[in-house]
DNA sequence: CTGTTAGCGCGTTCAG
DNA sequence: CTGAACGCGCTAACAG
C-alpha cells in the first residue's frame, strides 16, 4: 500500500494538520517541524493522492479558451473539440469557458487576457496572436500565478507554461520535401497561399518550407507569399489569380486554412494543368480533395489532441504537477489518400 | 453541483445503501425498490464519480501484459513503455506484470491465456499470434468477463474488447505511395523484407502494399517477400543476398522489425546503387539511417501511446465505462528527416 | 430485503 | 504554533 499522510505524520511525530500545512506550503509551522516533515515525506516516498485531494476540496478546474473568430473549418473543429471538453467537464472536474476574440488582431487579445488577471480562473489556453503586447499580457498573468498554455500558435518569447501545437518549422520542412520529392526533380515554380505573416504558426511554416526547398530542391523558385487571411473567398480569388498569372507553377503549398477557397481555385483554373499540392489541416474539403487527387498530401494537427493536452496540462501546473513529455508533445500527422482516419 | 448518491437516495426515498446496491447490481433488492432508484437516477442525471469509488473501494487494476520475446528494438521500446506504465502504477492504481512468451508461438501464448483465466487479472493485454487456437483462448477469457485487448497486432475474429494498435493495411498503402511517388515513374523491382507472416500486422501491411502497388505504380514488381523473423542477423544475411542477386531493386519495403541488419546490408551491398528505401518502425537504427539518407521514410507506431491507450481501455472496461473512442485511436507516424520528434 | 455506520486519503475548520 | 474532529462521494460491513 503507498503511504499516506497518516503514515508521514507517525514518522515525524506530528499531527494531520502539521503535515497537510506542510503538503500546502501553508504558514503557522516552525522551521525545525517543517524539516521534520520534509524529511520523513522524503524518506517514505509520499506522493499525494491527487483524486483524494480534489475529493476533499471539492476541488473544479476553471478554464478560459480564447479561440480567434474565424470563419475556416479548422477553427470550427477547434471550436467543437472544446464543446466536446465542455460536454466531459463534470468528470474531469474542470469548468471551461471559451472567449472568442477578433483574428489577428492583438488588441482585442490583451484586453481579454488582462480582464483574466481579475477573474483568476485556474488556466488560459489561447490560440496567440504573435505580437509583444500579447507577450507582455500573457507574461502578466504568468507572474500572476496563472497556468498559460498556447494554442495551435505559439508566442515568441513568452514564459508561457506550455505549447500544445506542433512544431511548425519541421511541418514546412517536411512540407518541402514532400513537395520536392513528389514533383522529382523537374524545374518551376511553387506557390504558397498563407493566412497572415502575424501568426507564428504560419510564418514558422513558410521558414522550414523555404529553408529546405532552397537547400535540396534548387530547380524549384517560391513565388512570394499570398496572404489569404485564412479566409475561402480571400484565398479563392488570390489563388485563381495566381495561376491565371503564372503558367510557371507546378506545385502548391497552402500553409493555413481557409483551404475551401484554395481547392475551388484549383478545379476551376488547373483542369489542364498537374500541379502537385500539398496543405495543411484535415477537414471535410481537403480530405475530399486528397481523394480526388486535387491534393497529394496534407499535413494535419490534431485539435481533438490539442485541446485535451491543453486541459491535462492546465490542470497538472494548477497543481503543480508534472506531465508525461512524450503524451503531450502534438504530433504533425502526414496524410496521403492511404492512411485517412 | 453534480448529483450525489445522496441525491439519488433523497429522491427515492431509500438509504444509501439502497442506492449502493442498485448502482453494483448487487442482488437483495426488491423490483419495485430497484425501479424507483434507477428512475431517479436517470432523472437527476447521476453520473457515478470513479474517483471517489475507487477511493472507497481501495481499488486497484491488475494487469497483465504479454509481450514476446523478441530481439529488436522496437520490443525493447515497447517492453520500456510498460516499465514505464509500471512506474506510475501507484500513481494510476495499477499493478501491471509482464509476461513474456517465445514470439511466433501460439502454444505458448494459449497457455498462458488459459492460466490468466484462473488468475483472473483485471485486464490482459497481448501482442497476438495470428492463430485459430489463441483465438480462441481469447475468447474464453473474454467470455469470463475478463477484459482483453491486443496490442500491435491483432487477432483475426476474436472477440477482444479492443486492439490497441495502428491499421496495418492503410500502412502498407501508404508505404507504397511512398515508395512508388519517390521513384517517380521509374521501372524496376521492390524488395519486401517482412518478419514472419504468421503475425497479422505483417500480413496485413504487406496485402495493403501489394494492392496499392498493383493498382497505382504498374512499372514496379514487387519480389517475393523475404521473412527475416524480426531478426537483425537473419534480416541482415537475406537482404544482403538478394541484393547480391538481383540488380534490377530500386526500392525496399521493409514492413517488420530487424531494421538493424537491413541498414548493414545496404550499407554494404547498396553503396554504388540509388536505392529509394521505406522502413516501420522508429529505432536508433532507423532514425540514424533516415538522417544519413539511408532510408526515405519511415512509418512508425507509438509504442507508449499504444501501451497507455492500452491501460486506459482495460481500465474503463473493467468499470464497464466507455472511452474517448478519438483518443484511442493510434495514427500511423510518417517520419521524414525533418520531422523526427 | 433494507438501513446505519464506519472508513478510504485528504483538506479544513475550530479549539487549545 | 499544534491537534482533534468532521466532511468530500462512495463502498462495505453489520444490524435490523
Amino acid at each position: 500500500m503507498r503511504p499516506t499522510v497518516h503514515d508521514i505524520a507517525a514518522a515525524a511525530g506530528v499531527s494531520l494538520a502539521t503535515v497537510d500545512r506542510v503538503l500546502n506550503q501553508r504558514p503557522g509551522v516552525r522551521h525545525v517541524t517543517r524539516e521534520k516533515v520534509e524529511n520523513a515525506i522524503r524518506e517514505i516516498g509520499y506522493v499525494r493522492d491527487v483524486a483524494a485531494a480534489n475529493l476533499a476540496k471539492g476541488r473544479t478546474y476553471p478554464l478560459v479558451f480564447i479561440l480567434p473568430t474565424s470563419d475556416n473549418s479548422f477553427m470550427h473543429g477547434l471550436n467543437d473539440e472544446v464543446q466536446a471538453a465542455i460536454a466531459r467537464s463534470s468528470v474531469e472536474r474542470t469548468q471551461i469557458r471559451t472567449v472568442e476574440v477578433p483574428a489577428f488582431d492583438p488588441g482585442a487579445l490583451v484586453r481579454v487576457l488582462d480582464e483574466l488577471g481579475e477573474e483568476r480562473p485556474s488556466g488560459v489556453a489561447l490560440v496567440a496572436t504573435d505580437a509583444p503586447e500579447v507577450r507582455d499580457a500573457v507574461d502578466r498573468l504568468v507572474k500572476d500565478g496563472i497556468p498559460v498554455v498556447t494554442l495551435v500558435s505559439d508566442l515568441t518569447g513568452s514564459q508561457r507554461h506550455h505549447y500544445a501545437g506542433v512544431d511548425n518549422i519541421a511541418a514546412g520542412r517536411t512540407a518541402a520535401r514532400l513537395l520536392g520529392r513528389f514533383l522529382g526533380g523537374s524545374k518551376g515554380e511553387v506557390a504558397v497561399l498563407a493566412g497572415s505573416m502575424l501568426v507564428r504558426d504560419h510564418r514558422e511554416r513558410l521558414e522550414g518550407f523555404a529553408a529546405v526547398m532552397a537547400a535540396e530542391f534548387p530547380s524549384l523558385s517560391i513565388l512570394p507569399v499570398i496572404e489569404g487571411r485564412d479566409d475561402p473567398d480571400m484565398a479563392h480569388m488570390l489563388v485563381a489569380d495566381a495561376l491565371s498569372k503564372k503558367s510557371g507553377i507546378i506545385g502548391v503549398y497552402s500553409l493555413g486554412a481557409g483551404n475551401r477557397g484554395l481547392i475551388k481555385a484549383l478545379k476551376e483554373k488547373a483542369v489542364d494543368r498537374s500541379l502537385t499540392v500539398v496543405a495543411h489541416e484535415l477537414t471535410a474539403h481537403t480530405r475530399a480533395a486528397l481523394l480526388d487527387g486535387t491534393i497529394d498530401a496534407i499535413l494535419n494537427q490534431n485539435a481533438g489532441h490539442e485541446v485535451r493536452s491543453a486541459i491535462r496540462v492546465l490542470k497538472a501546473k494548477a497543481d503543480g504537477l508534472s506531465v508525461i513529455e512524450a503524451q503531450e508533445r502534438i504530433r504533425l500527422d502526414i496524410f496521403l489518400k492511404d492512411n485517412l482516419p
